[in-house]
DNA sequence: ATCCTTACTTACTAGTAGGTCAGGAGTCAA
DNA sequence: TTGACTCCTGACCTACTAGTAAGTAAGGAT
C-alpha cells in the first residue's frame, strides 16, 4: 500500500493533472499514472471507467478550485485593480513546475477530446469571463480601473491574454515573462494616481 | 499516382502541418497522414526518416513562410501601427478551418518534443519578438505607438496575448473572438489621432 | 545492356494504447 | 460466518504506434 493517507482516487487525479498540465491530454496514458502510484492499469480504470471519464473529473475538480479561488479574491479585495493583480497571481502560481493551466492545455488539445470534456473547458473559460467582466464593470464605475469598449471584450482579451502567455512563457521556464506580460495586460487598465 | 502534380513530400508536409495545427503532435500518427495521401506509412519514412524529422521539417517551412510574410508587411507597409495590423492579420488567416498556430501547438506539446523541434519552436517565438520589437522602437520614435516599458515587454506580451487569443478562440469556432482580443491588444498601443 | 537511383510497395516487428474480466483480500453488518 | 461491498490484481484483448526489411517498377546514366 502506498505510505500517504490519501485516497486512491485522489491520488490518480493528482497524477493525471500534473501529467495533463505538462503534457496534454494526448501525451499521457492510463500506463503511466498507473506506474507512477505503483497501481495497476485496472484501478485505474474500477475509479474513473475510461480516459474520457477521468479527464471530466480533472477538469470539474480544477474549475471547482478554481472558482473557489476567485471567491476567496472576492472576499479578501475589494479595489477591483487588486482583484485583477490577485488574478494574475493565481495563473503565476499554476505556472510552476513548468504546468500549464489545465484548460488552456485541454484548449490546445480541444479537437481531440470527447465531447463531454469539450462542454466543461468551454465553461471554464466562460466562467473566468463572468467574473473578469463583473471585476471589469465594477472597477469602471468606481473609477479604479479606465479601458475602452465592452468590459466582456477586455476580460475576453485578458484571459486569452494569459493562457497565451502561459504557453509561450512556458518553452522558456522563465516566470519572468509571464509575470512581465501578465503587468502589461493588467496595469495598462489601472488608473494611473 | 495521386492527381496533383506536386511532389509527395510537399503533400505529406501540407497534410501533417493541417493536422499538427488541429489536433497537436501527438494527436495524429504517420497512418493518418497516410490514409489522406493514400500511400503507404513507409513512404513517409523514406521522406521523413522519424516524427522527429517530419516535425523538423514542419517548422522550418512554417517559420521560413512567416519570415517571407513579414519580409512582405515591412514592404508594403511604412507606418508602425499598419504593421502591427497586418501581424494580427496573419494570425487571422492562420485561425481559419480551425487551425492554432503551428508553433502555439507546438508550445502546448512542448514537454514530449524532441529537443531539435524544441529549439525551432523557440526559435520561431524568438524571431517573431525581434521582428515587433523593431515595429514597436520604430513606432515609438516615430510618434505612431505608444507604450510603457521596453519594446521587447511588449513585443512578448503582443505574442503570447495573439497565441492565447487563438488559443481560447478556437474552441468557440468563432473569429469575431480573436480579432476583437487583437484589436484591443494593439488599439491600445495606438497614439490616437 | 547494365547499373544505379528514386520513389515507392507489402509484410513485418516490438511496444504501447485504452479497455475488459474473473477473481481475491479486507471490512463490516446481520 | 455468511454475504455484500469496496478496492484492487493479474491476465488478457484488440487496435494502433513508430519504425524496419526486403523487394520492385520506372527512368536516367554509362
Amino acid at each position: 500500500m502506498r505510505a500517504t493517507g490519501v485516497d486512491t482516487a485522489t491520488q490518480i487525479l493528482d497524477v493525471a493533472e500534473r501529467l495533463v498540465q505538462e503534457r496534454g491530454f494526448n501525451g499521457f496514458s492510463y500506463a503511466d499514472v498507473a506506474r507512477e502510484l505503483d497501481i495497476s492499469k485496472a484501478a485505474l480504470h474500477y475509479h474513473y471507467p475510461g480516459k474520457a471519464e477521468l479527464g471530466e473529473a480533472l477538469i470539474e475538480r480544477y474549475a471547482t478550485r478554481f472558482a473557489g479561488a476567485l471567491v476567496a479574491v472576492d472576499a479578501r479585495e475589494s479595489d477591483a485593480a487588486e482583484k485583477l493583480q490577485s488574478y494574475a497571481q493565481l495563473y503565476a502560481e499554476v505556472f510552476r513546475d513548468d504546468r500549464m493551466c489545465l484548460c488552456g492545455m485541454l484548449a490546445a488539445d480541444y479537437a481531440t477530446l470527447p465531447e463531454p470534456m469539450r462542454k466543461r473547458v468551454v465553461g471554464f473559460f466562460d466562467d473566468n469571463e463572468v467574473w473578469l467582466t463583473h471585476v471589469l464593470e465594477d472597477g469602471r464605475a468606481h473609477r479604479t480601473l479606465r479601458f475602452q469598449g465592452s468590459a466582456r471584450g477586455v476580460a475576453r482579451t485578458l484571459v486569452g491574454g494569459l493562457e497565451g502567455a502561459m504557453l509561450v512563457a512556458r518553452p522558456y521556464k522563465d516566470i519572468r515573462r509571464f509575470r512581465s506580460a501578465a503587468s502589461l495586460l493588467i496595469d495598462g487598465l489601472a488608473v494611473e494616481r
